[in-house]
DNA sequence: AATTTCACG
DNA sequence: ACGTACGTGAAATTA
């Protein structure tokens, strides 16, 4: 069966939603989000989503990545690109290594297939903790989110108490899991619309929430209208560290175009400013390992996070000082806190 | 060559 | 009334 085509033309999806989602090309979309919403009405429909997803990880992983060792190394290399990516992030092509799988059982076991150079070394992975929202507090000022990560606060688990008015013990995990996907829709530039499609809900019950968030959080609403304005008048938005986004829609009388230029100026200086920030500690960490003479050596960047590949009798050294460049490659009102493990793979060091 | 889908942060 | 969550890259399919 085909990949996509298979599905369509042998399996009438529109005999199982009369208004089925299209492409933009006309076409039934069979994306997993349409298909999640049919899995109740026929048995076929999950067992396409595990065929997807094991089709998936076996083409773009467990195939391809083989074939790209290199016969003198041993070792598959990855080229980042700096000036790919609109925000200032890296990207990593041929092949990507900032998506190797994580989040299924099964994705987890081609993660586990990223191991140290030899039986003296460890893998060592160090990752930013909420960096984008914890740069959402200091940028806006507000002095509820600035609390929260003050205090050490779940900052998911802080946001619903407030959004739903409960005291912290009493947060459920749904109302938690909720919280959590407004706090992502602020870092994009939160809609209704968005907000409701993600959370499974009506629009208005998505702008009731939103209300409620911005009257708890007055400094974020403030912020975020801020960032817009500042586009307006300039035609860019920019980092901490001064790195522009041109925005050049964002005057543009078409609404829908507008309205990405909004959330492109919202979301960039986060996003691009988390990016600035963990240069620069890859930066300060480059210079002390070479500074030092180690033979550890920082292996992957992937946006928050940073892999090495460390000689067991350097660990001691070399955790710490990881720790300190990334936590101080940057100071603001609020503190940046970095979560580090090990292991004998890549998955053991989460 | 363009589109669609899906892997990651 | 309109119709979006932000940023990427790779593989398979479509046309």
């Amino acid at each position: 069966m085909g990949y996509n085509g298979g599905v369509k033309n042998c399996f009438p999806l529109n005999a199982l939603k009369e208004k089925g989602k299209k492409t933009k090309s006309g076409q039934y979309s069979t994306s997993e989000d349409v298909l999640v919403k049919l899995e109740a009405k026929h048995p076929i429909v999950g067992h396409i989503l595990n065929y997807r997803s094991n089709t998936k990880l076996l083409s773009t992983y467990v195939d391809a990545l083989p074939e790209l060792v290199n016969p003198h190394t041993g070792r598959i290399h990855t080229t980042y690109n700096q000036a790919v990516a609109a925000t200032g992030r890296l990207s990593s092509t041929a092949p990507n290594l900032q998506n190797i799988p994580i989040r299924t059982e099964r994705g987890r076991m081609i993660r586990k297939a990223f191991v140290p150079g030899d039986s003296d070394r460890i893998l060592v992975a160090a990752d930013y903790s909420q960096i984008e929202l914890r740069l959402v507090a200091a940028l806006s000022e507000d002095e509820n989110m600035i609390a929260a990560f003050r205090n050490g606060e779940d900052i998911h688990a802080a946001t619903a108490a407030r959004v739903f008015g409960v005291p912290l013990a009493d947060v459920t995990r749904d109302m938690r899991s909720k919280a959590k996907m407004v706090n992502f829709g602020i870092i994009y530039g939160i809609s209704a619309f968005g907000l409701a499609q993600r959370l499974g809900i009506a629009r208005g019950e998505a702008a009731d929430i939103i209300k409620t968030y911005t009257a708890k959080f007055p400094g974020i609403e403030a912020y975020m209208q801020g960032s817009i304005e500042f586009a307006r008048e300039h035609g860019y938005v920019e980092t901490v560290m001064g790195r522009r986004r041109y925005l050049p829609d964002i005057r543009s009388s078409n609404a829908v175009v507008r309205g990405f230029a909004e959330r492109n100026a919202i979301n960039a200086p986060i996003q691009g400013s988390a990016a600035d920030i963990i240069k620069k500690a890859m930066i300060a960490i480059q210079r002390e390992l070479v500074e030092q003479g180690m033979q550890s050596r920082m292996m992957l960047q992937v946006h928050d996070e940073l892999v090495f590949d460390v000689v067991k009798s350097e660990k001691d050294t070399l955790v710490p000082l990881i720790v300190r460049c990334m936590e101080t490659a940057h100071t603001f009102s609020v503190p940046l806190t970095v979560d580090v493990g090990e292991g004998s793979n890549w998955l053991e060091a989460h």
